[in-house]
DNA sequence: TATTGTTATACTCTATAACTATA
DNA sequence: TATAGTTATAGAGTATAACAATA
């Protein structure tokens, strides 16, 4: 380890260091199942999810990018695919003319749910497998503080997101 | 393990969200710091990285490659862009001619430690900045036993190569 | 034959900037 | 002018397969 001015403790670097392992041997194997399964990229999957959730199945695209971290053009190449395959429709909005409202199709709504017994069962195993009840309650706790603190802190760290302008 | 029709509890859920929405924000965040400060990928950053770590400061491409999860053209890709900025140099090894020999150049130190305060100082205020001591012991020992969990059960989904045939 | 690494290639993803259209 | 979204484009990154060289 090289010496420099570092403020992290070594449980710091420890838990960082299984925190950055953790989260991408979880990555890895989440995205292979999502393509294997659904031939979806982890982005197509989150549009999909978050779709699904939605009351009415269907959101507005600065909604939706305002929730998975991306550019626009990304989310319009992004949704542009899901289109194609006919898992989402595009439409213009009728209260606002310049908004594009993308909505679940049945055939989204089946893919999802291919998917999402495996992704389940992966999160499950691989994430929550070696875990006690207790476990998963303190680091849903404090993840969710740093979550809320991450939040908080750096909004401008991401794409050009400008929802408000100061 | 695990029965067949695997669900994910309301903390479970919870613990899961949060652990991927950190994940990505924290990553976005380095992978800018790395970038505007070092002009390094995070993929880059990580080899450097281990190669400062070596006693020595060199490694086999095959280790290298070992340890970060990557496949095998997609390092020689990047240790080409870290040789043409003269950060690394490659070279035969003497006891395998097979074999190619990375070594960080004082170069590459010196972007290492251009780097290596700011990347500090990010995951000390974005990953920890409102835990406690206690919490973050939590978090070490909660994270490091997944990380075994991990390292033990997955059959290294982008393993082009065994090392050792079992 | 098996292993190490490179090359050739094709594909996915992402972002920036220019553009259209609505408000 | 400001906002919503698309398009054009360019670049980075990744993986697979074929390849050469060495063991």
């Amino acid at each position: 380890m090289t010496a420099s001015p570092a403020r992290l403790s070594p449980t710091q670097l420890g838990a960082y260091f299984a925190f950055t392992e953790v989260s991408a041997l979880l990555r890895h194997a989440v995205e292979k199942q999502l393509r294997d399964v659904g031939r979806l990229s982890y982005v197509q999957f989150q549009l999909l999810a978050r779709l699904g959730d939605s009351p009415d199945g269907r959101q507005r695209m600065t909604d939706l990018a305002d929730g998975v971290v991306y550019s626009r053009s990304g989310l319009t190449y992004q949704a542009q695919l899901l289109e194609e395959r006919g898992l989402v429709t595009r439409s213009p909005s009728p209260e606002d003319e310049r908004s594009t409202v993308v909505a679940v199709t049945d055939a989204g709504r089946t893919v999802l749910a291919e998917v999402f017994p495996g992704h389940v069962e992966l999160v499950s195993s691989l994430l929550f497998g070696d875990l006690s009840d207790g476990d998963v309650d303190e680091l849903a706790r404090i993840l969710e503080r740093t979550r809320d603190n991450l939040r908080a802190i750096p909004p401008r760290s991401a794409a050009p997101r400008r929802r408000r302008t100061p």
